[in-house]
RNA sequence: CGGGACGUGGCGCAGCCUGGUAGCGCACCUCGUUUGGGACGAGGGGGUCGCCAGUUCGAAUCUGGCCGUCCCGACCA
């Protein structure tokens, strides 16, 4: 029973000045969301209708992979994440109780779910398993942003898995994966799954689901069925024409040209055809040593390819640095003494066509032309470079799109059953690591998602599947007018169907009513008035698109009326 | 954490430069008229101007400190 002249539904017509993403603006516009802090958000009551429809889908797949629901805390004691080695995240919440105690606020919950399996779990009888829950996370967001789409508190639902062996933890990823995508398409998104960093925790896979719209944080690499986050993506190059090299490199006087862009141009060559030197220190078991890092001048390097590659973090070099062991910054290249620094190649250049390169000459006011990698330096190749718009992956031409992570699945393998002693003994008595995987997915990120990508001048067009309710009534009349009485009737017998229904009976004016009605964007829209009564009919808005359908007998039978409007609910996205 | 901006009734803003006891639009309350796309008239209620200190006879306004919020970037296990 929801009636407007009763429910809390406070619209507004401007949105919050700082709010910048549609979503943003047009939740807390119409009435879904209301913010207490940076990142701090309540849910009104048709926000929360979306959020639990949300949740509803997510339950039903996971159930249906076999996921035993239950509920972990998130106020929880200190020593499990010092025994996974992350209670060092900065973002984790820690807190003291008046005793003293150490205690944090879940971020996610690894720890709590695998203490428990630890001591629960004792035979590869008892596995495989797959536990989940829906439970608030907490989370110290260097940068809250966007309305709900990133905030310091959010529901998550998320699951793990136990399996005795990494071909189990594949099974049951890959169930995940089935889940996911009926879970994604359910709710009327339009999405992509692509492969993730699995960071540099380990891990031997992961896969994001994002959702494409303009405010997302992430950036996706599209070709074909290629899709990747431009964190981990590969693709070929672009080619570049190079100058045909002469026996060995020669110099040139490039006096005060320290960029790519100017040398290029002084010299007459597409950007390409240089080589842009990026040096880095790594830190190796506590031992600084500088590495050079050469990709293509027209392309760029990624420091998370960069950290998989090196297999360690690292920073820029700072001047000083690279001064006192390659050359004057800004003139610096691989060709010097052999061994002296590990050079660290891209795979766009060394894979490409034969010919000359430009390259710093470590000496100042001064470049080399006709450097041949292999030939004039020697290296390791690496794949460290950011994908570009144009490149392309199996002869497809790449595009990047920005999207919102929705979900994500990830093979964990070991790491935390090791480190909180979660094992299983075999059939021979042998103890083993217990092989697990976690899987996280927003539902609020989900609705935020739906926003995005199904909203219009008016207002929000929710997926049937997510809509705060299926049908909007609109009564025009007053309170006792007989247009009146007919809106209520019509509402009284949606109300007993098997459509939630939303019955604006406010005694405001017209346009406010379908202004509302548009912004809270439900499905359909009903409108009841004086003219229903004059030519017996009521009046039918599909939301998406804001089109008239066929208007529905005032007077008729009244399953025919619910069977033909349930029947078009069903064919709406 | 670096850069930028902002903080004045529920929402959106003006006032601040040049100090003198707070204003506009929307929303809200009452009455009346309206009623198929954000109505009209009349009357009315609501703000210690983010907080603390300082300067001053007097501070929304000037000074200092703090807090909060947003945007860009860094970060995001």
């Amino acid at each position: 029973m929801t009636r407007l002249s009763e429910y809390l539904l406070p619209t507004e017509k401007e949105a919050p000045a700082d709010a910048e993403a549609i979503s943003h603006k047009l939740m807390v516009r119409a009435g879904l969301i209301r913010q207490m802090g940076a990142g701090i958000w309540t849910w009104l009551p048709a926000g929360w209708r979306v959020h639990q429809r949300a949740v509803a889908i997510i339950r039903e797949e996971i159930d249906a992979i076999g996921g035993q629901e239950m509920l972990m805390p998130v106020l929880q004691p200190a020593e499990p994440w010092r025994k996974t080695g992350r209670y060092a995240i900065d973002a984790l919440f820690k807190l003291t109780d008046r005793k003293g105690a150490e205690l944090v606020l879940a971020m996610t919950h690894e720890e709590a779910v695998t203490t428990h399996v630890a001591q629960v779990v004792r035979s590869y009888r008892d596995l495989p398993m797959t536990l989940y829950h829906f439970q608030v996370k907490e989370r110290d967001e260097a940068r809250p942003r966007a309305g709900v789409l990133r905030t310091r508190e959010f529901i998550m639902k998320d699951s793990y898995t136990f399996d005795r062996d990494l071909a189990g933890l594949e099974r049951s990823y890959d169930a995940h994966a089935g889940a996911y995508e009926r879970i994604m398409q359910r709710s009327g998104l339009r999405y992509y799954r692509v492969e993730a960093d699995v960071g540099m925790m380990g891990g031997s896979g992961a896969h994001e689901y994002m959702a494409p719209c303009p405010a997302g944080e992430n950036e996706v690499a599209l070709a074909g069925d290629y899709a990747a986050n431009l964190e981990v993506a590969s693709a070929d190059p672009v080619p570049v024409t190079l100058p045909e090299a002469p026996d060995a490199p020669e110099a040139v006087a490039t006096p005060g040209l320290t960029t790519v862009r100017d040398v290029a141009a002084e010299l007459g060559l597409p950007e390409g055809a240089l080589l842009k030197a990026y040096p880095v220190v790594v830190d190796g078991d506590g031992e600084e040593r500088l590495v050079l890092v050469l990709v293509r001048g027209d392309h760029q390097v990624n420091e998370i390819k960069l950290a998989l590659a090196l297999s360690a973090d690292s920073r820029p070099a700072q001047a000083a640095e690279i001064e006192a062991k390659l050359g004057p910054p800004g003139f610096i290249g691989p060709v010097q003494a052999p061994g002296e620094i590990e050079v660290l190649l891209d795979r766009a250049v060394a894979a490409a066509a034969p010919g000359g390169y430009v390259t710093g000459a470590n000496r100042v006011d001064e470049h080399l032309r006709g450097v041949v990698p292999g030939r004039d330096f020697a290296f390791r190749e690496v794949d460290v470079r950011n994908v570009l718009a144009g490149d392309t992956v199996g002869g497809v031409t790449v595009e990047i799109e920005p999207a919102i992570e929705v979900g994500n699945i990830f093979k964990l393998g070991t790491r935390y059953s090791e480190a909180l002693g979660a094992s299983y003994l075999d059939e021979d008595g042998r103890e083993q690591p217990i092989w697990m995987g976690s899987y996280g997915i927003g539902p609020a990120r989900i609705a935020a998602a739906a926003v995005e990508q199904n909203a219009d001048e008016h207002g929000i067009s929710w997926p049937r599947s997510l809509a705060p309710f299926d049908v909007h009534l609109v009564s025009l009349g007053k309170a006792g007018t007989p247009e009146r009485d007919a809106a209520d009737a019509v509402y009284e017998l949606l109300a007993g169907s098997a459509l939630d229904v939303v019955y604006d009976d406010r005694e405001i004016g017209t346009g406010e009513k379908f202004a509302d009605a548009e912004l809270l964007g439900c499905p359909l829209r009903l409108t009841v008035g004086r003219r229903s009564l004059e030519s017996g009919e009521i009046e039918v808005q599909i939301r998406r698109g804001r089109e008239q359908a066929p208007p529905l007998a005032l007077d008729g039978e009244p399953d025919a009326l619910l069977g033909a409007l349930h029947e078009l609910w069903r064919s709406l996205p």
